[in-house]
DNA sequence: CAGTGGTCTAGACCACTCG
DNA sequence: GAGTGGTCTAGACCACTGT
C-alpha cells in the first residue's frame, strides 16, 4: 500500500490548482518510492484496482501512469500476478578480452565478480556470405557489389539470451578458412586472421544507446523500456587494412561494456 | 495516408481470427512505412482522426499503437501540429581526445564529419566538495566520509544540452589547485593533476546503456524514448592510484562514443 | 473461481497554434 | 475558430494463473 497521501491534484477541471497530470503524479510518486527503496527490487506494486481506489483516479489514469514506469524500465508486469520492481545485475562485457588478460587489479576484481557465478554459456552460430549493409561496406572499405562473410552468433547466458554478436569479415581475406565454418573457433578468429597473414593491431570502437528494433526484441527477449548497446568493433592490420567488423547488440540494462587503455607511448598530455 | 487496406482484425470480439491486438497492428504497419523511408524522417505521420477513421478503431486504440512508436523512439508528437517521424543525426563523442589527436585517416574522417558543422559549443561548470556516491567511492579507492571535488558540466551545442560530465578527484589530491575553480581549465584538467604530481597513464572505461532518470530528463531536454549511454572514465597513475573519475551521460539518440585501441605491446593474440 | 492485467470503446474537456 | 494532440472517465470483455 502507498501510504494514504489520499486524492492526487486533478487537471482537468476548473479546479485547476494545475501542476502536473495525476498520472504524472502517480507516475512521481511511486518513482520516488522505487529510488529510495521503499518499493525495493522484486517487490510487488500495488494493484491497478488499489492504486486506482487510493487516489480516486479512474483505472485508465492508473495504467497511463504505470506505463511511465514501465517506458523507463522501472517496473514489469507480469500477468496476472501484478507490477513489480525490476531488478538490475549487471554484469561485465569485455570486448577487449582477446588481446590481453586483465592488466590491472581492479579490472581482475570486476571479472571476478561476473565469471564467479557459476553461469553455464553457450552461443548459436550461423555462417552466411552476403552483400554487407551500407555501414559495414564503409567500416571495411569495401565497393559495392563486394562480398563479406559474416559469422552470426546469439550468445547465452543460463539459457537466456544476452547478445547477438555479428562478425563481418571481407570475402577475399577469409575464403577457405576455418572462418566459414559455422563452429566454435576455440582458439580465436583473431589466430585465424593472424595465421591468414592479417594481424589486428589496431581497433576502433564505437558505442551506442538505442531503443531496440522489432528484431531485436524477439531475438534478446527485450521488454518495454530496455534499450541496447550497440558496439561496433573495427579490427585494422599494421598497414591500416580494416579486416573485421563486428556488431555487438548488448541488452542495456544486463550489460556494461568495459575497456581498459594506456597512455600511447611518447604523446605529450594534451 | 495510409494506403487504406481497410479495418485491421480486432482480437477482442468473437471474430477472433485472433493474432495481434489492433494498436499492435497499427505500430507494425507505421514502423515497416518508416523502416523502409515511405515515411521518411521529418514526415509528418497522419493525425488520429484520420488513422482512427481509416482503420475503424477508436482514438484511443489509435494513441495507443502511436505511444508504442513514440516509446521506440520512432516519432515524436509536436502539438497541435501533429506527429513527426524523428531526424535521427549522430555525432561522434571521442572521450579519448585529452590523450592524442586521431592516430588514424578512418578516425580523422569521421571527426571531421563533426567538427565541419559549424556548431557553437558552450558549456555551463560549478564545482562542489561533497561526499561521492557509493559507486564513485568506490572507483576511487576512497573511505567512508572522505571528501571528493567534482566539477559539474554541462555541455551545449548550439545552445541545445548534449552532455552531464561530472569529474571527481580525490579532495587530497587538488586541494588548493585551479581545479577548485569554477572556471574552464584551458590547458585540460590532465595537465593539471599532472602537475600536481598525478599524471594519468591508464584508464577504465565503462559504457552503459539505460532510460534516463528524471533529473536527466529535464537536464538534457529529453523526450520518452530517448535512452541515455552512461560513460564512466577512471584515470590512474603509473602506481595505480585512481586519480579521477568521470561520469559523462550522453544523450543516445545523438552521440556515438569513439574508442581508438592499439594492441599492447608485447602481447600474444591470444 | 476470483483476481490480475491487456485490450477496446464512446465520449468529454482542455491547451495550444495557426496547416 | 478549427484542428491538433493531452488528459481523464466509466464501463466492457478477454486471457491467464493460482488458491
Amino acid at each position: 500500500m502507498l501510504s494514504g497521501q489520499g486524492r492526487l491534484v486533478a487537471m482537468s477541471p476548473r479546479i485547476a490548482e494545475s501542476s502536473r497530470p495525476v498520472y504524472q503524479q502517480l507516475a512521481d510518486l511511486l518513482r520516488v518510492k522505487i529510488t529510495t527503496g521503499e518499493l525495493a527490487p522484486g517487490a510487488q506494486v500495488p494493484t491497478e484496482k488499489a492504486l486506482s481506489e487510493e487516489f480516486g483516479a479512474s483505472r485508465a489514469t492508473v495504467r497511463q501512469g504505470l506505463m511511465v514506469l514501465v517506458n523507463e524500465g522501472l517496473i514489469v508486469s507480469s500477468r496476472p500476478q501484478g507490477y513489480f520492481v525490476r531488478r538490475h545485475e549487471l554484469s561485465y562485457f569485455r570486448p577487449q578480452s582477446e588481446w590481453d588478460q586483465p592488466a590491472s587489479p581492479e579490472m581482475d576484481r570486476w571479472m571476478t565478480e561476473q565469471t564467479t557465478l557459476g553461469r553455464a554459456p553457450s552461443q548459436r552460430i550461423n555462417v552466411e556470405m552476403i552483400q554487407p549493409p551500407d555501414r559495414v561496406m564503409d567500416r571495411l572499405a569495401l565497393s559495392a557489389g563486394d562480398l563479406v562473410v559474416v559469422r552470426r552468433r546469439v550468445r547465452f547466458l543460463n539459457n537466456e539470451p544476452f547478445n547477438i554478436n555479428d562478425t563481418f569479415y571481407p570475402f577475399g581475406l577469409v575464403q577457405g578458412s576455418e572462418i566459414v565454418n559455422p563452429a566454435d573457433i576455440t582458439r580465436g578468429a583473431s589466430e585465424v586472421l593472424t595465421e591468414l597473414g592479417y594481424e589486428q593491431v589496431r581497433a576502433i570502437d564505437e558505442v551506442e544507446a538505442r531503443m531496440p528494433l522489432p528484431d531485436e526484441v524477439s531475438r534478446l527477449e527485450l521488454g518495454p523500456g530496455t534499450p541496447v548497446a550497440v558496439h561496433r568493433h573495427t579490427g585494422y592490420t599494421k598497414d591500416d587494412k580494416p579486416v573485421r567488423h563486428t556488431v555487438n547488440v548488448l541488452v542495456g540494462s544486463k550489460y556494461v561494456i568495459l575497456f581498459e587503455r594506456t597512455k600511447p607511448a611518447g604523446t605529450g598530455s594534451e
